[in-house]
DNA sequence: TATTACAAAATGTGATCACAAAAAATAAAC
DNA sequence: GTTTATTTTTTGTGATCACATTTTGTAATA
């Protein structure tokens, strides 16, 4: 059913395999906020028995990405606006940070695949490539994020960007790619620089900016 | 096995009462850090079967208060230098700003309970009581956070005390109760006087001396 | 057409079994 | 006594079944 999971590799386990694979659908945004979701569902469409399924989407439901609702049933959290400003508050006090933190961390190596990706990112924004904006500035903030090392934070990040990646999907359909204006090169050019502040400066900004155009859009 | 589970309510699911009661137990300190857990063992101390252990489980590996070691062995978190880093980060940064967000919230008959608590606490301390200090501290912290009615934010509140409790309980009981000195009188005087910055500081020295104590104590 | 009553299917939860891999325990050899 | 080899037990994982509850589908009634 699902169109672009990830193969099976034999050697990774099941459980994470399927929780990997809906990660993925769901900062993706193929999961649609407020969609029933159903374990023999998912197990049926992943080919896989509702077992590991069972362990993934608990896990998800405890990152805040699916959620409970009455008589049990699962589906797919929907964005208001508390859990949105919450959201933008914890996005702005961890993620600079982790940036910064990583700074150090990152390689030449690391520096021309972050090029790339922003590279393609803008070639998605000109065409008005949604799917590839969201997935390609995804790709640009974990790419660093991941230089950190962070053994707290990073899994929070993690899970903020599972609670709003449904929401952030939908709403990008509607305001387009037109008024997206990133500070990633603001970003690469401070990683370059070994400018910690400017690095700062720029995620936050990014986050600000970002997360400002999917404000409005919030119904209660 | 375990001492002091809470009853069970028919009423409630078992594995939410699992996950509960396992909460309690790591936030009471009776997990030590770095030991072997086993789900039939957990399901045999509990007499519930292994399966909603299982769940309870995993979730408390996502929370980061279990960890999975070589060939999916699970055991007690164990604290090093830059997990108590960022815990401390994080704590910095979300829960004084729960704590002053929740502040219109709090009612009379709230901060007669805290008051309560408080006196409560003083007393523990005064005779050097470990236990009874680490839960009413955390009653405290938690009778405040609760009122913010935060969706985002007091879940990784959480997620960061079910990390570093195991932690604490252990380095509390070596130094001991005598060199503890905590603002909650400051944070009970901001509440009453309606006062956001003196709330904040007050929870934000708090954790800062609070954790400061612990520090020294991290062995990598 | 709209509403109610009933039957059928679906859903999360808990229990149990099977299995491969890893620990732990025991026996054998030097 | 110490090390090596072998057996036994334990452990997490995945699959399957049973069950109460809820939802959905269908037919009957007005």
């Amino acid at each position: 059913m699902f169109s672009k999971v990830p193969q099976r590799n034999p050697s990774v386990r099941v459980n994470q395999w399927v929780y990997s694979s809906l990660c993925q659908l769901i900062l993706d945004g193929e999961f649609v906020p407020g969609v029933s979701i159903t374990l023999r569902g998912i197990a049926d469409s992943l080919e896989v028995s509702p077992m590991p399924v069972r362990e993934a989407v608990t896990r998800l439901i405890s990152e805040g990405a699916l959620d409970v609702s009455e008589h049990n049933r699962i589906s797919v959290s929907v964005m208001n606006q508390s859990k949105f400003d919450e959201i933008l508050y914890a996005r702005l006090q961890l993620e600079p940070k982790i940036a910064s933190q990583s700074l150090k961390l990152i390689d030449r190596k690391k520096i021309k695949q972050l090029d790339e990706i922003d590279k393609q990112l803008d070639l998605y924004l000109e065409t008005g490539n949604i799917e590839g904006y969201i997935k390609y500035n995804r790709l640009f903030h974990f790419g660093i994020y991941q230089s950190a090392n962070s053994p707290v934070i990073f899994p929070m990040i993690n899970s903020l960007w599972l609670q709003f990646s449904p929401f952030m999907r939908v709403v990008a359909g509607i305001v387009g790619t037109n008024t997206i204006h990133d500070y990633h090169k603001a970003a690469l050019n401070a990683i370059i620089g070994q400018n910690h502040k400017a690095l700062y400066d720029a995620i936050h900004n990014d986050i600000s900016e970002g997360m400002g155009l999917l404000n409005d859009s919030i119904v209660n």
